[in-house]
DNA sequence: TGCGCATATGAGTGATAGCGCATATACTAG
DNA sequence: CTAGTATATGCGCTATCACTCATATGCGCA
């Protein structure tokens, strides 16, 4: 029925409900490629404490983001660090569409 | 403070949400490249049609995709046709972080 | 062992999203 | 003009989400 049966679109919208809020695709850029203690992330993004490891959770369950103890700190960084890339390129064309909606 | 501050993160998470509901993923996938009515987008969803109408004006308001009136019919189709290309890319990259996390 | 810092978790709350029902609007045909 | 079809819209309900407060856990240090 559908045109588009080669991907799983449950799996593709829950991935996309993850990456559709402001405050986790700030704290994934404060990421950048490096691994951050979430205290950096709090720091640089202004958000409470509380809900940086809230919105952390969510992500860390989803496999879009991994947690390592070193001491008293849990350092965070991307799984998979083309994320950042993915992001990007969805950013890219929605410039260019809505171009070309002017155009 | 961010290390992607080239791209306008309240825009992305907006076209992200409105990607992240199965539903609106199966009227987009329907549609196609090509224009479609929208009793045909509920006769390939199997979604009400208040349910279909609801989601189509989400999408509708947000560009995404447009209509126009023939006779009786109105005929929905994506504004850029390359969404579902990026919608593909997407999907795509889910499977190979997928593979790798596996590795 | 006990204190303080870093982070996680549970409960509760207000806002919002998705949905159905009923109804309205736009168009066509007779 | 009327009846029927195609689609949109307003309202109300429920579930889910983002968030905060309070508290728990884990770690390092005195």
């Amino acid at each position: 029925m559908e045109s588009c049966s080669h991907f799983d679109i449950d799996k593709l919208a829950k991935v996309m409900k993850i990456l559709s809020e402001p405050n986790r695709l700030n704290i994934l850029c404060s990421m950048g490629l490096e691994c951050t203690p979430v205290s950096a992330i709090i720091a640089a993004t202004g958000l409470s404490q509380t809900n940086v490891s809230f919105h952390l959770r969510i992500m860390r369950e989803a496999g879009l983001v991994k947690g390592e103890r070193r001491g008293a700190f849990i350092y965070y960084c991307l799984y998979d660090t083309t994320l950042l890339e993915v992001l990007e390129n969805m950013s890219q064309w929605m410039d260019d569409s809505q171009k070309k909606a002017f155009a």
